[in-house]
DNA sequence: CTATTAACCTAACAGTCGTTAGTTAGGCGT
DNA sequence: ACGCCTAACTAACGACTGTTAGGTTAATAG
């Protein structure tokens, strides 16, 4: 009974990369170059097939990068709802803003292309990729908007704070990273806690002594 | 003796866009599509002119592209240097940063399209024009590095704040607005005083009262 | 053993790209 | 009037692009 059905599932026999992997071969070299300079055959040839053999996976270039951009929203939105969902409920305000900053970090830094092909490329893509896209990011901005909106209902944050600039100008500082972050030179980690102080406190000295 | 050396400078007789329109429609260009859906047909047609006539203005498309991005560096430089130069001499550190905040996101929003292609086609260009842009964009991180250690040698600054990273993510924060801006939401001054309150001070309710 | 099917290959298509060579038109100084 | 210079034009090149049609292979199911 054991190995019955054992093969009802099949690992794809020998070798073949499969559909899931040219989408992780195309997340990545588009993580690394950019939309433009990522053809079909740079794509083929990282995954050791031929460019015609990507149809039988994908309908068009364009049906690749749309899900190559829909799955890097969906891996950072998950990854913050579950740091923030993870949470005891009597945790402090200021405490739940840095696991979700620390969470769309570390998902952009060290966990997913997807994520960080898609920070990369979204402005780079047919008007029409980035129209298919907009759905789930208006999900994950709105996972966002109730957080911070939640956090001035409380009082942990100022009253004439403005949530939707606010969310932009947040995530839009935390993507920017995507430009220069050496791992070298500090984890993600570290970074989400420099993030999350200057965006707290400010950097400006204080003259409470 | 009014209009008699008047043709020195020629004004290009009549019509004719010249190196410079080229350079201007490219950079208009590169800042609405991006760099990879931008073809030297393109701005040939945009400014009214044939593709193979570009070559008698430039060498190649990597030397438009570099002059953009050069130029839109300069611009941007030229701006915020000018903002804090003018300023009197015994003026508060937090002034100043607020200046140099408002003339980076005045050229970059308002004033130059030269320095919006910059930001927003820098990740897209080959490598090699990538690195012929670095000299000016150093002498422009320079002098932001400059202005932030000095505010954290006056005492503006708190004492542990590391220059570099500070000075990466300020104008990785100011740069992505590019991404969202609206001009009919609100004026590049209003949001240059929004972004110069939270990092000054942060966003925490503070219990002073 | 045979039929089926998933996964790939080969070869070519029409289109676009940056780039080059050779040519043309008009204003300028002499 | 002459030749020069500036700024364009025309026409084509080879390379590369996304895409398609039809053929091949190997594992699996009956």
């Amino acid at each position: 009974m054991a190995q019955s059905t054992a093969s009802k599932v099949n690992e794809t026999s020998r070798s073949s990369v499969g559909r899931d992997g040219v989408l992780d071969i195309a997340a990545r070299l588009f993580r690394e170059q950019g939309y433009g300079s990522v053809s079909l055959r740079k794509i083929a040839e990282a995954a050791g097939i031929k460019a015609g053999s990507i149809y039988y996976h994908f309908g068009s270039k364009d049906e690749i990068v749309a899900a190559v951009l829909d799955a890097g929203i969906r891996v950072v939105h998950a990854s913050m709802r579950d740091a923030i969902t993870d949470l005891r409920a009597d945790t402090d305000g200021e405490t739940v803003l840095r696991a979700a900053i620390r969470a769309h970090l570390r998902a952009l830094l060290d966990v997913s292309d997807y994520t960080s092909a898609n920070v990369r490329i979204f402005g780079q893509v047919p008007q029409s990729v980035r129209d298919a896209n907009l759905p789930t990011r208006r999900a994950y901005e709105a996972e966002w908007d109730s957080l911070l909106s939640q956090l001035k209902k409380d009082g942990t944050l100022k009253q004439d704070v403005d949530i939707r600039r606010l969310r932009l100008m947040l995530i839009g500082t935390l993507n920017a990273t995507l430009d220069w972050f050496d791992p070298d030179r500090g984890s993600a980690d570290a970074l989400s806690r420099t993030y999350a102080d200057v965006f707290l406190n400010g950097i400006l000295q204080r003259q409470d002594t």
